[in-house]
DNA sequence: TGCGAGTTTAATCAAATGATTATATGTTCG
DNA sequence: CGAACATATAATCATTTGATTAAACTCGCA
């Protein structure tokens, strides 16, 4: 009764590998039952038979992206050194650093977090109940944890929502290396994708831009005015 | 012969304005047919008569909005001082301001511009020939207004790679805050959307990080290794 | 008024799609 | 082995979709 479990995971998990890639690359209704199931060397009815029908599918995969992204972040972020308070601005500062590089590695250099990311932008566009589902799970973790770590460098409250702004735009920099790749690339006529010395200048310039506040401490919006 | 001219403009026009407008929240195979002539307030045969089939109404829609981005650019920017050259770097620093200020306003707050744009996101994502038309008519030329401007601020040669990748940045922390909206709305428990004040402070973020340009001319890289 | 080109509409068709079902295959245990 | 159960597969069904078609409507003009 309980044997078999290895290879019903082996399907279920082939099934979500594969609905990751495709739900990503083409959206929910870009991607057939059909499609999922000969992508991951199956058959349309395995669907049915482990998840009920293509939407749970979806959801399950959602599910199974915020556990990894939880996972990531988890580990990365909040295990080394748990939630950040009462670090000073230079800790903060690395802290911040070191979060960026891992996402920069993660989103640009690694395939299968491209999909998430992909899938989970679609989602933002027109969210549906799996939009609960990552907002709950990652998103608001992640504008808490970044917000923390913002709050320190350029010295505000962290519930002040220039903070969750400026976390915002951290998650858009990096983000839009990766959603808006296909013309970036073509600018710079790396027919090949992202090699590692073109990685290695992309987190510099996100850096930079980290460095910054700490540079002139958010004397901006007096000065700008 | 030339007569109904306008009332065939009429039908067509609105055709391409609710084809728009889905195309950019569902995407291409998410939107029927059906629902862009129910829509338009048209009957789906209209659209075989005008574009042939839907996915000549799509590069129809797709040629529309690289012309009113021209538009706007070449209004807003190209014409107003023309290619920036031989500029200060003050003059340079406000220029870039004044352009990121026009996005900003664009982007978030004009509801026609955020169909363009969402629908633009996921051509990149998944690039077909509309993406040619986009790239060719739009994008470059986006990079090079921009990185022109930021070259001088950052006083590198605009051809650098860094450069590219600066206005990569910026177009990303603009393009993110509609692209990447609904969690940001929901952490700021901000239920009405962006409203004037928010704006405001959207744009003094994203302001301030080109202003970071200018008061540490680029030794970033050097200083970070 | 009635002709005729331009335009709109509803009906229809073939293909694709999500779902279901019945059958086949394989594995475990008595 | 063979009964019982879990899983896999192919065939089938109803619905949706893009496209096509034929008929109807509009309007300028003779």
């Amino acid at each position: 009764m309980i044997q078999k479990r290895q290879f019903e995971d082996e399907t279920a998990g082939k099934l979500i590998a594969a609905g990751m890639q495709l739900f990503g690359e083409f959206g929910f209704k870009g991607t057939t039952t059909r499609m999922i199931a000969s992508e991951a060397h199956s058959n349309i009815g395995s669907i049915a038979y482990y998840f009920g029908n293509k939407r749970n599918l979806y959801l399950a995969i959602i599910r199974h992206i915020a556990d990894r992204m939880r996972e990531q972040f988890d580990l990365d972020m909040m295990k080394k050194g748990q939630l950040p308070e009462g670090l000073t601005q230079e800790e903060a500062r690395l802290a911040l650093r070191r979060i960026v590089k891992d996402m920069i590695r993660t989103f640009i250099a690694d395939d299968e977090a491209s999909c998430w990311l992909l899938l989970v932008m679609r989602e933002q566009a027109h969210p549906t109940e799996a939009f609960d589902i990552l907002y709950e799970e990652v998103f608001d973790m992640v504008y808490k944890f970044l917000g923390s770590l913002i709050a320190i460098l350029i010295d505000i409250d962290e519930r002040d929502t220039r903070v969750t702004l400026e976390a915002h735009t951290l998650v858009g920099q990096i983000v839009f290396f990766l959603v808006g790749r296909i013309p970036l690339l073509r600018r710079l006529e790396n027919k090949n994708g992202y090699d590692a010395e073109l990685i290695d200048l992309v987190e510099k310039t996100i850096l930079s831009h980290i460095d910054f506040y700490v540079n002139n401490s958010f004397q901006s919006d007096t000065k700008v005015e």
